[in-house]
DNA sequence: GATTTTCTCAATCTTTAGATTTAAATCAAA
DNA sequence: TTTGATTTAAATCTAAAGATTGAGAAAATC
């Protein structure tokens, strides 16, 4: 990997001069990095990500004028491939996982090494994601929460379970933008038997017409019973 | 840490009895955990755990009788908080990636050394997570992979953005459910305006009805503007 | 075997939804 | 300033949706 570095053109975003000025000094002189730039604005960030390419950004993320995230998503729109490594002061979980979520290659902390700066650089411009086992843990916490809250949403009371089966095969083609006909057409009975299934649909999840029928299936986990089976 | 290990009480979970015999002598030689039992089946293994109340299972994922998944959700779903480290012979990121969602602490190869294994029980222990670096950039590739997939759906051709910022607000109030009547209130405007609005928002997105346009616009990402502000 | 639930269907009626036309006031852009 | 887009509104009409009552047949449950 050593021959390559060289090549490797970076780019500094950090709203702090004197940071921005210590990480150059520590890139040219410990590694044979090319930085192609370096700027305090998110904003002229994006314009030299354009304008030179590089392989990686490093990029703080909390800077005046432009959310850090924000610029992370106007990169990534580019789709040049742009690698991203987060240079953060704060190891709040839910920073991280967005970050993550939104296309970041790498999150370190201001705080660490810069030998640890070097690997992560490395390892990302390898193609690898490169995460410190610390930061790595607060994201998982923050990533397996926010599948907790989504399943515990839809469990207390859920008035889905009074359905009858016919009822839910009712209620799957009204969530598939049905009208009546539509609706006795495929399931080969009589307009007016759908009229009572659908009002006794009505009456078991307390709503007064379709769309709340099928706003309420839809906030309350149905069909989720099929996907589960697939993706879980 | 080392003055705790000998009170952490182990489970092991494999179809494999020779590689249950391996890790079991392993981890007694070399640990100071206690091994509260050792099964090659699922079902048994989450009786075990209601049983012995370990701190932590180690689990192969691939298991004859009953998917690994499907029993750590069964494991989570007890509420004892037991931590769950999937010890596996596949490194794909979507099993990673599932694995990690629905409750596991770890998850390390079968390949991998003794002493990486004893890490990653340390690890876990202490309320960390652990994946060895390169399973972390395989599913952070699956990670975003599956974000960028929801956003690219709803980019494409999407009707919605044809909307004027009244007919934006118009639908919203329809995907809470809302009728002619309610929307009027609620936007100190005439029943008959909401009417236009709602007619001008069929044509514009080409369906027929209310719920078709709700599902519409659920399904193609509408009020993610809003959430994107706030989440990311 | 009796009972209950579920599924089926019809008739009737009221309300809401949806289509269509026309048009005035506002506002931004050409 | 005029053009075009947006927002507002009314009138009218047809179609669809929703509420209610009653009732027969089949299947499950007791």
């Amino acid at each position: 990997m050593r021959e390559f570095k060289r090549k490797s053109r970076i780019l500094l975003v950090d709203d702090n001069a004197e940071h921005l000025r210590g990480i150059k000094e520590l890139l040219t002189l410990e590694t044979g990095y090319d930085i192609a730039g370096t700027t305090t604005s998110a904003n002229i960030g994006i314009n030299l990500v354009k304008k030179y390419r590089p392989e990686i950004v490093i990029m703080d993320i909390n800077l005046p004028e432009k959310d850090g995230l924000q610029a992370i998503q106007e990169i990534e729109k580019l789709g040049l491939g742009t690698k991203i490594l987060v240079l953060s002061g704060y190891d709040d979980p839910d920073l991280i996982y967005r970050a993550m979520k939104i296309g970041a290659n790498g999150y370190v902390l201001k705080t660490m090494s810069s030998a640890q700066l070097v690997y992560a650089i490395d390892e990302i411009l390898a193609g690898k994601y490169y995460l410190p086992s610390a930061l790595s843990s607060r994201f998982f916490e923050h990533f397996q929460q926010s599948f907790r809250e989504e399943c515990e949403a839809s469990d207390e009371e859920n008035l889905l379970t009074y359905l009858t089966s016919r009822e839910e095969e009712v209620l799957e083609l009204l969530t598939q933008g049905n009208n009546y006909k539509g609706i006795a057409g495929k399931l080969f009975i009589s307009e007016t038997t759908v009229k009572t299934h659908v009002n006794n649909i009505f009456q078991k999840l307390q709503v007064n017409d379709r769309t709340q029928a099928v706003l309420y299936a839809l906030n309350n986990g149905f069909g989720k019973k099929i996907r589960a089976k697939i993706s879980a």
